[in-house]
DNA sequence: AACGACGGCAACCGCACAGGT
DNA sequence: TACCTGTGCGGTTGCCGTCGT
């Protein structure tokens, strides 16, 4: 199988982003809709690749990403999914629907690292959060085949979890939005942040999936966790209107994502201290004993 | 005030995979 | 079935702002 061809043949410009490309590329896919980024490229004039178009959308103009200080429970939940699922950022982030895979990459990289580093005298158990809790029993290839598939079942399970408990949708915590005053160093920042505010009102016509740039199937999951809300097409007419105001944006109606209902799979994952330490203990049990961790999870937390 | 070290984050790179032909 | 193309994903890089000296 070739490497795919790249863009890196023609003239592209690299770099950060200008408020005038992001307007061009918001343009353009409230137009036609996300996907077909190759063609982006070509149909706007833009001297980016296409791969750095689809990055520039999904990581930052998309509508629905927050942005900013992560919560306390993001953080959490964050790290007991980056025990679970291993550095599978696309899947975690779908647990997280309003914040990117980049972001909870580096935010991953830069704070809760160092946090878990920092905690480790506290407990040697932490160090199986950054790693898969290695088993003498069994031989890597062993070890992974039965990692993938206790993570199969773990996704499934939370699935499951989130799908049966939308009553208590209401105890979610919702996450504090980021004060303007906390804004990045960059006047720029401020201006993206602006244009991804204006697209709020905006949704994906026809064959366009909203807020979805991937089609894992933790995306999925999170997709079907957004299915109660409303989506209805913008006019397309309003994406000629090239003047930067909210006003080019003119949805009849449009719906940010539903905020998933987290509370069981929070219940579970979002443990205090203590029970952390048991489970994390009896997971590695569990691994030489041939269980998986949903067993133990369900036995421990019965959700 | 100037300079260097450090940290955070946006963006890039390259591989893998899925779907179409 | 094999190949091609588009897209997704994780790792890494490099810029830029902040902090300390």
């Amino acid at each position: 199988m070739g490497r795919p061809p790249c863009c890196d043949k023609e003239v592209v410009k690299k770099g950060p982003w200008t408020p005038d490309e992001d307007i061009v590329l918001v343009s353009y896919v409230q137009e036609h809709g996300p996907g077909n980024w190759r063609a982006v490229p070509a149909r706007t004039g833009l001297l980016r690749c296409s791969k750095s178009c689809r990055l520039r959308w999904t990581n930052y103009l998309r509508p629905g990403i927050r942005r900013g200080n992560f919560s306390d429970s993001e953080e959490r939940l964050i790290v007991h999914l980056q025990a679970l699922l291993g550095n599978r950022w696309a899947a975690i982030a779908s647990y997280l629907p309003d914040r990117t895979d980049n972001d909870i990459k580096n935010f991953w990289n830069t704070h809760l690292k160092k946090k878990l580093i920092a905690a480790a005298p506290r407990a040697n158990t932490t160090a199986a959060l950054s790693s898969p809790p290695p088993s003498p029993a069994l031989i890597k290839d062993q070890w992974e085949r039965k990692l993938q598939t206790d993570i199969d079942l773990a996704r499934r399970a939370l699935r499951d979890a989130l799908s049966v408990d939308v009553a208590a949708a209401a105890a979610v915590p919702q996450p504090q939005e980021r004060s303007p005053s906390s804004n990045g160093p960059a006047a720029y920042a401020l201006s993206t942040r602006n244009i991804s505010r204006m697209l709020d009102g905006w949704a994906p016509g026809k064959g366009a999936v909203a807020g979805s740039p991937t089609t894992t199937p933790g995306v999925a999951e999170s997709a079907s966790r957004t299915s109660s809300s409303e989506l209805t097409e913008c006019s397309a007419s309003s994406a000629s209107n090239n003047n930067n105001k909210p006003s080019m944006l003119a949805c009849e109606t449009y719906a940010t994502p539903v905020v998933p209902p987290l509370s069981a799979i929070e219940s579970w994952l979002l443990l205090d201290d203590s029970i952390e330490l048991e489970l994390e203990l009896e997971l590695e049990l569990a691994h030489e004993d041939g269980n998986n961790l949903l067993d133990v999870a369900i036995r421990n937390y019965a959700f």
